[in-house]
RNA sequence: GCGUCCGUAGCUCAGUUGGAUAGAGCAUCUGCCUUCUAAGCAGGUGGUCGCGCGUUCGAAUCGCGCCGGACGCACCA
């Protein structure tokens, strides 16, 4: 927020825009600075509208007139009169308390159209000033399944590495695995003494489960067992050349466990940096904090506490215990002398902005961690103030997976799902599907079908719903193969691609010409796609993709339904008509492409 | 007890600086396959946006208070 003072948006970046929209916005934004010189216009913003009131709308001057006690719709005659719009708009309108209403030229529309035609755009525009962006995502645990609370944090984290890929910015995925913390040391003890070398030839994380539950169980019995496994991880701690060994083995397992999901999936990291990769810097950032003053001793443990800075109601430090406010500290060292995972994240933001110095590290965790990130960006701020300034810290938070009943999505026997079982499952449904709806293509083209509409089906599903809320799982939705689902929208660009294989000639560079209702509707909507990225970017919510795609997908089968393309009546609306849906496949496998999910030619 | 998030159609959910008559899917009802994939399309039914007060030209959206739900509240992440 605060790094954002100086940071105008200069007028020449929209300008060179082939967007329309854009070539308004900074229309307006010049005409609002012409009529009120020291107007803030960044919130000056041209959004689409309902096409009662014309193509595009701007709600901004009834605010600026509000701010400065004008009267709205004189303020709007006076910016209208420096307007000029007239390259791509009919007449603007003024309507109701003070609204600009724009009309899109259908020559503007028709040229931006040829022009993506031609190659040159894809209804977006490259970031004008592109941002560094650590985007911290997925995070599994060593010796344990991937299960089915990792889809989000997965999905969401790959949807938006993705989408600000796409825009220009130099984007930095980082997985921060749990390959620390005090389980190893039921899991060594498990490793020496009940190891079973061929189940872990055949199916390592599960014999690492097994080991951690039975260790784990033992030591809930029995004083004496936790004490031996505490003391295999106080050797792991201290260095020793076995224990590290075993350890290192567990990683690499599991990692092979990751690796195959995560190619499933189609997820790809820069780097893997797990927590014991910030192991030798922990004692450092604890020292330090103390020598700052930042952080005291408190029953054994050093924590940060609040500095009474801000009242107690706004207080991340403070929490309200029976009617009083009690200390609520940032632990970063335990009364045994061990760190947790707030000394980790903080280790971690140090290293990342001395490596990377990104504008941005953003965290796709489950919202549940919410108040250890406040005490983590928090914490930072007083711990290197200036550094804090240049970086916006963000968590990307995410609601729970639920099962038909509304509780937490178990299997039937009431276990966690683990997320290979479940792809497996979407596979299998899919292929049901595939084979019932397409017995006469051969079977590897169904099963590459089934893969790719069942993986797309679950993706599309956890991106689908606002990011914050819980949502309900359920296989009949994402796969009835209806309303708003990836398969829905791999259906649209399927029966594209189904025309162009049956169009034995076709110039997709061919002149564009707009003229049927549900031909403008189309073209017009494949122009907000970039403005779809760059809201997707900038509030880190893949659902708005989704919902754009959705709706791209609905206009072009309206078009589809009565707007015949090979059978047009003449060769030029056929093929301008194959031009617009070669354009409208592209935004579409585009677009899913930047959520992570795959399109086929046929199914 | 305190904090965070949430409460929108029968069900599941959208709702992009507060913006014009609140949207979609499912379900339900009515039409549409001798024309490019009917996994589709067109249309109907269905909502005092939990309740109340307030701010505003304008509130599902912002503020306050209730009611109901989920989650979280030092040495696990």
């Amino acid at each position: 927020m605060a790094n954002k003072i100086g940071n105008f948006q200069p007028s020449t970046c929209n300008l060179a825009s082939v967007l329309p929209h854009k070539q308004i916005e900074s229309a307006l934004q010049a005409a609002v600075r012409g009529a009120l010189s020291d107007a803030d216009v960044s919130a000056v913003l041209v959004r689409p509208c309902d096409p009662k009131f014309g193509d595009y709308q701007s709600n901004a001057l009834m605010s600026l007139a509000k701010a400065r006690k004008l009267n709205p719709r004189q303020l709007a005659i006076d910016v209208l009169a420096k307007l000029e719009v007239s390259a791509v708009c009919e007449k603007v309108e003024i309507a109701g308390a003070g609204f600009l209403n724009f009309r899109l030229k259908d020559a503007a529309l028709t040229e931006t159209l040829q022009s993506a035609a031609n190659g040159a755009h894809l209804f977006f525009d490259k970031a004008d000033r592109p941002k560094t962006v650590v985007v911290d995502f997925s995070s599994p645990n060593v010796a344990k399944p991937m299960h089915v609370g990792h889809i989000r944090s997965t999905g969401i984290g790959d949807a938006l590495q993705r989408t600000l890929r796409l825009l220009g910015h130099q984007v930095i995925s980082d997985n921060h695995i749990g390959d620390w913390g005090t389980q190893f040391g039921k899991l060594l003890l498990g490793w020496k003494q009940i190891l079973n070398r061929a189940e872990l030839e055949r199916d390592a994380i599960a014999e690492l489960e097994r080991l951690y539950k039975v260790i784990n169980t033992d030591c809930d019995a029995n004083p004496a067992r936790l004490e031996e496994a505490k003391s295999e991880l106080v050797k792991l701690q201290a260095g020793d050349a076995g224990n590290t060994a075993i350890w290192k083995e567990m990683i690499a397992l599991s990692q092979k466990q990751f690796d195959t999901i995560y190619g499933r999936l189609g997820v790809q990291f820069d780097f893997t940096l797990g927590e014991s990769f910030y192991n030798p810097w922990l004692g450092a950032v604890v020292a330090d904090l103390l020598t700052r003053g930042i952080a005291r001793e408190s029953e054994g443990a050093v924590g940060v506490f609040s500095d009474g800075s801000v009242p107690p109601k706004e207080d991340v430090f403070l929490v309200n215990r029976d009617g009083e406010w009690v200390p609520d500290p940032a632990l970063v060292r335990k009364s045994d002398g061990g760190f947790n995972y707030t000394t980790t994240d903080l280790a971690t933001i140090d290293y990342r902005l001395k490596t990377w110095s990104p504008d941005e590290i953003v965290y796709v965790v489950d919202d549940r961690q919410s108040s250890h990130f406040k005490k983590l960006f928090a914490t930072f701020a007083r711990w290197q103030p200036d550094a804090a300034k240049k970086v916006k810290l963000v968590h990307v938070g995410f609601g729970k997976i639920m099962g038909d009943d509304g509780k937490p999505f178990k299997t039937r026997s009431g276990d966690t799902v683990k997320l290979g079982d479940l792809l497996d499952e979407a596979e299998e449904r899919a292929l049901k599907i595939v084979a019932e709806k397409s017995p006469e293509l051969p079977e590897t083209q169904r099963q590459e079908i089934a893969r790719v509409i069942g993986l797309g089906a679950v993706k599309y599903a956890d991106l689908l719903p606002n990011r914050q809320s819980d949502y309900i799982f359920s296989w009949n939705k994402m796969l009835a193969l209806q309303g708003n689902t990836a398969p829905y929208l791999q259906y649209a660009y399927a029966r594209i691609k189904s025309i162009f294989r049956k169009a034995e000639t076709g110039n997709l560079k061919a002149e564009i010409k707009l003229a049927a209702n549900e031909e403008l509707t189309l073209a017009k909507h494949l122009l907000n796609f970039g403005l779809t990225l760059e809201a997707v970017a900038e509030e880190l919510r893949p659902n708005y993709l989704c919902n754009y795609l959705f709706e791209l997908a609905g206009k072009f089968t309206s078009f589809y339904e009565n707007c015949p393309v090979l059978k047009a009546g003449d060769e030029a609306t056929r093929n301008a008509r194959l031009a617009l849906c070669g354009l409208t496949a592209q935004v579409l496998k585009q677009g899913l492409e930047a959520l992570g999910i795959e399109v086929v030619e046929q199914m």
